[in-house]
DNA sequence: AAAAAAC
């Protein structure tokens, strides 16, 4: 039961608010509550815990020019900590929040990330290397840069190049990164400097990493971003969006690796799950949470959280969350749910696909972003070997079993590799009960088969997904929740049994192979149903230097003009800026658009004019 | 038409 006290804080002083720190005076450090005590009676607190204003300073999310710092109203129970000031210094402390005695310890020792959790990904212990340093670097000497807009900040060659501070410095050692991808070389500088931002880049190359170290980095630095709650609810001040529940996860995961020992608390929140055990996540505090929108609509309704402090916002997969069927959701989530507005918050969205509409509904959520589009590796061969089959509906599950058995006769591929490097194959099929009785009959016939799809349950979904990263079954029959951004390594077969009909969603299905610069396959199998996609797939492949197949060239070239309703925003590798096109369209001159000053494009010849249509970076 | 995402 809450006493009264905490009832009338909740009631009248959930502001949060925002002033300017150079021309107010700087609260005083509220007393640290620990854990055992929080949820319990506040009132202990001796009353208002500081605070040197009056509590009427909130003056609405209106940024007035420069970017304000939100901050707590002093009144409240604030227990922030010191550990993040001192932290951010990086130095001498030697740690954030939980090295430092009065700190959280004790009671909650913060869970080395790089330790021993190889339960889960056991299979990493019989691959010879770590993830991380497998990525071949050489492969990203040369791939195509564009980024437009005002002022945009030069990429960084190195990590010592960004100043992240010690710790994070220390986090990326751990992480085993030896210098940054070019995502990451381009997209952190751009964060830092507070841009917002829209990202087409490859997740296999680090896109985690390249917003949540300058989220992580901006929490620490930021002197006045205090952990705050009020009664029950919580104020994060970062907050990342994914569509998936295990692409949630992942990103929990990895962000978790980046905080380490910062004092930033990242907690993830999504369906399927019990919901208790989130709540009292996040009531022992959160600085950036990680959600699927529909459980954190439920947490904003149920004011566990509240988006006031929100400082960052990122959306991975962005051009999903903005499709037809997530974007009322997020829309509500960033235009009705008392987030700062853009321009006051930053925001951030990556994707590897960013069709020219959805870039528009984005530029909603945007305030003056630069666009950064960083292209596939190589400059025409590819990662990934794309091989386009006809199959007819009723022979495909016998053409699978001939390519499974081929698979294994030939170990993987022909490449020479240990019995424990089983060679990991994925297969898309078009619906959930499509899914289960693949998965049945492949069992059925002698191979071992898993499947995750929305029809199973969480705890099902999470198993299956071990299952198959550990080789236990090294067959994953999936719906489209797998297509993007999931990180599975040593999955070295995609097949798309049933393709897809939008061009993008194939492009991020094959994404599942040929990550972190290694090399896979993926095989399609194409008949009549699938006219739609004949002509972009046909036109992906060409552009990617893989064989089209003389029937497929026949089929786009004959493919109604409505095969392309799914157009991509034009430039060979992963899109281009909207407003750059637009700005083209109206008078053709490429560099006098009004929104793309200052623009640099690396070994690309973005004016060449490519066919609309065509692109082939993926996330 | 299907998939995903809350209870």
């Amino acid at each position: 039961m809450r006493t009264s006290w905490a009832d009338s804080v909740s009631n009248s002083a959930a502001e949060i608010a925002i002033w300017d720190k150079n021309s107010l005076p700087r609260p005083t450090r509220s007393t640290y509550v620990p854990p055992h005590l929080r949820s319990g009676s506040i009132s202990d607190l001796s009353g208002p815990v500081t605070g040197t204003n009056g509590g009427s300073r909130w003056t609405g999310s209106d940024g007035g020019g420069t970017k304000p710092e939100l901050r707590r109203q002093g009144q409240a129970n604030s227990y922030a900590t010191a550990g993040r000031d001192a932290a951010a210094g990086g130095g001498g402390g030697g740690g954030g929040r939980n090295n430092r005695s009065g700190g959280w310890d004790r009671r909650e020792r913060e869970v080395n990330p790089f330790g021993n959790d190889d339960k889960i990904y056991d299979i990493k212990q019989n691959f010879s290397e770590q993830e991380n340093s497998g990525i071949n670097f050489d492969a990203y000497e040369d791939i195509p840069v564009e980024a437009s807009g005002e002022n945009v900040p030069p990429p960084v060659n190195t990590f010592a190049e960004i100043d992240l501070g010690e710790i994070l410095n220390q986090n990326i050692r751990r992480c085993k990164y030896v210098k940054p991808t070019p995502v990451q070389r381009h997209a952190i500088p751009i964060a830092l400097a507070g841009k917002d931002l829209m990202a087409c880049a490859q997740t296999g190359s680090g896109k985690t990493a390249a917003f949540c170290f300058p989220i992580i980095s901006g929490i620490m630095r930021e002197l006045y971003a205090q952990r705050s709650h009020v009664g029950r609810t919580v104020y994060p001040l970062g907050l990342i969006l994914s569509p998936t529940r295990e692409l949630s996860c992942q990103i929990h995961d990895e962000a978790k690796k980046f905080s380490y020992q910062t004092g930033v608390k990242v907690v993830v929140a999504y369906g399927g799950a019990p919901i208790n055990q989130q709540l009292r996540e996040l009531e022992r505090g959160v600085d950036i949470l990680v959600a699927t929108p529909g459980r954190l609509v439920d947490l904003l309704e149920r004011a566990r959280v509240s988006l006031q402090a929100v400082r960052y916002l990122a959306l991975d997969e962005a051009d999903r969350m903005l499709d037809m069927g997530f974007e009322p959701q997020i829309r509500k989530i960033v235009e009705q749910m008392n987030m700062p507005n853009r321009g006051v918050r930053q925001t951030m969205l990556f994707s590897a696909t960013f069709p020219r509409e959805i870039q528009r509904l984005a530029s909603d959520f945007l305030s003056n972003h630069i666009f950064l589009a960083v292209g596939r590796v190589g400059p025409s061969t590819d990662l990934i070997v794309q091989r386009v089959e006809f199959v007819l509906e009723s022979d495909k599950r016998s053409h699978l079993m001939d390519l499974l058995h081929a698979q294994r006769e030939n170990g993987n591929h022909g490449k020479v590799s240990l019995n424990l490097q089983q060679a990991l194959t994925l297969v898309f099929v078009e619906t959930k009960k499509g899914a289960d009785s693949l998965e049945h009959w492949l069992c059925m016939n002698g191979f071992p088969s898993t499947t995750i799809h929305g029809d199973r349950t969480q705890q099902e979904r999470e198993l299956a997904l071990r299952s198959f990263k550990s080789g236990k079954t090294p067959i994953l029959v999936a719906t489209d929740v797998a297509a993007r951004g999931l990180d599975i390594p040593h999955v070295a077969h995609v097949v798309n049994f049933d393709l897809p009909n939008d061009i993008d969603d194939y492009v991020h299905r094959i994404g599942r192979t040929g990550r972190a610069g290694k090399t896979g396959l993926a095989t399609a199998f194409f008949n009549e149903s699938n006219l739609s996609l004949a002509r972009p797939l046909a036109e992906l492949m060409q552009e990617a230097s893989q064989e089209v197949p003389a029937w497929l060239t026949h089929y786009a070239s004959r493919a109604p003009y409505g095969g392309n309703k799914n157009r991509r925003s034009g430039g060979r590798f992963g899109g281009s800026d909207f407003r750059r096109e637009e700005s083209i369209g109206k008078n053709l001159d490429y560099y006098s658009g009004g929104n793309s000053g200052n623009a640099y494009e690396g070994l690309v010849d973005i004016a060449g004019g490519y066919a609309p249509g065509v692109t082939s970076a993926w996330d």
